[in-house]
DNA sequence: TGCGCATTGGTTGTATACAAGGGTGATATG
DNA sequence: CATATCACCCTTGTATACAACCAATGCGCA
């Protein structure tokens, strides 16, 4: 049978594909039809993933998939930044395992970029990242980073980034030779120029625009990229959305 | 009404004053009997603190205070001297009401180490952290290292840590002169110290010995410090304990 | 027509009942 | 006396029933 951790793993698998939206409603009900198991198990999961940051809950109306704050987006970035420059700098040399498993996955990252998967293209490139920490051998770290690069890609999906997939995979690509040369102090340099240029192609508002989120919140709606309809935002009071059982088939 | 976030909060607090050792069984009967509530509540609370890794469940076992491995200890102290090292050097400067808070803080303390509860001086040391990263301004970074500190706090009273109280709390003082003068660098240095030498307390047996954890377990009991009665080690197959009640006292 | 209010449907929050499995101790047997 | 087996008890695991509450909707009234 499906258990609690099953539940939270696909629904994070999910929103690491950009499967669910920032603000997606998940109702107990629904997810336990969905996976059909008792409520009890959903909640478990829903309970786990709050604490990591992923869900949170409304009192009595529901669970969302978190939507990061401009200064929540911010502490992410930051969170990152500190974590992966860190652990390179930290080490010395990258064993030769790990750095085959780090070229295999470049090579995956270059095999979705060419096909159509967006969902698969934007895992494999955050995927990157928690692989990377766990070469470096932090286990700890790397499941942190897992979830603080959940957040980074509803954060992504939230404030419409404009990052090319196809540059981030020429920067882990960099990051990568730099580690085989034994360069950690490029390969650090590298990693920190590649966080930076991900967040900046954010479309954050200025922070000194209090009305950032309602302006952004009542623009006109925007087309949804051909080949991908089920990215667009999708926030509880917008009632131009197909109804639940939709979103929540992005689980399966 | 006690809330499952009350019950996480509580034993939590618990582990960081040391109240509560690794190894620690948390019956959820136990603990409903003690919050007055039902086992709904306590299995979320303990679900909660899976997911942040304090406690972990063994199949129709019974839950237990994480007792983390040799392996596990060193990703703990390597993950914090990541964050807390990273944060520092990624600030220009300290704003005066964190400062502030930050002497308050110290001088708290200063009070508790002149004082005889040990749990409170544990809990205001490892709570140090938390609050340094709180005012270096990034409250993920903070909750994340909450919880390590919980972990390494837990790794001090499994390997038994000779870590001097007085020590540390000197070297949390010259870091936060050094962020006082602005001198960053300085601080960082002295925050990768400080760390090392809580690593290095430990009683951690050479990594190429695989007997010992059977070694420690094996060794004569050792006794326990005057005054502080409950901080023995503490293993479930250890029956010369007090019954769970007089553990989750600790939690009251 | 517009506004306020009550009702109702649907959701989460909590407790409880029952199922399933493991550990321990007693007991039978060699 | 040693050992293997069995049964019981205690634990967690899961489902379900019910309570509490929010939100939306429809109705009455000005």
């Amino acid at each position: 049978m499906v258990s609690s951790v099953d539940i939270a793993q696909r629904i994070i698998e999910a929103v690491l594909a950009q499967r669910l939206a920032p603000g997606t409603r998940l109702g107990e009900q629904s997810l336990s039809i969905l996976f059909d198991c008792s409520r009890t198990l959903v909640r478990e999961a829903l309970v786990r993933l709050a604490a990591r940051g992923i869900v949170t809950v409304s009192s009595r109306r529901g669970w969302y998939v978190v939507q990061p704050s401009h200064d929540e987006a911010r502490e992410a970035f930051e969170a990152r930044r500190v974590i992966e420059t860190g652990l390179i700098r930290r080490t010395k040399a990258v064993d030769k395992p790990s750095l085959k498993r780090l070229r295999q996955h470049l090579k995956q990252e270059q095999a979705a970029l060419k096909g159509s998967d967006v969902g698969q293209r934007s895992y494999l490139l955050g995927d990157f990242h928690v692989c990377l920490a766990e070469c470096l051998g932090n286990q700890l770290l790397a499941d942190t980073l897992r979830d603080f690069t959940a957040r980074t890609t509803l954060i992504a999906m939230l404030y419409q980034s404009t990052h090319d997939a196809v540059q981030s995979c020429e920067d882990h690509v960099a990051i990568v030779e730099a580690l085989e040369r034994g360069d950690t102090a490029t390969a650090e340099q590298l990693m920190e120029a590649h966080i930076g240029q991900v967040q900046a192609a954010l479309r954050l508002a200025p922070a000194n625009d209090p009305l950032a989120d309602l302006r952004e919140a009542l623009a006109p709606v925007r087309e949804a990229t051909p080949g991908n309809s089920r990215s667009r935002r999708n926030n509880p009071p917008d009632s131009s959305q197909p109804p639940p059982e939709t979103y929540l088939g992005a689980l399966l």
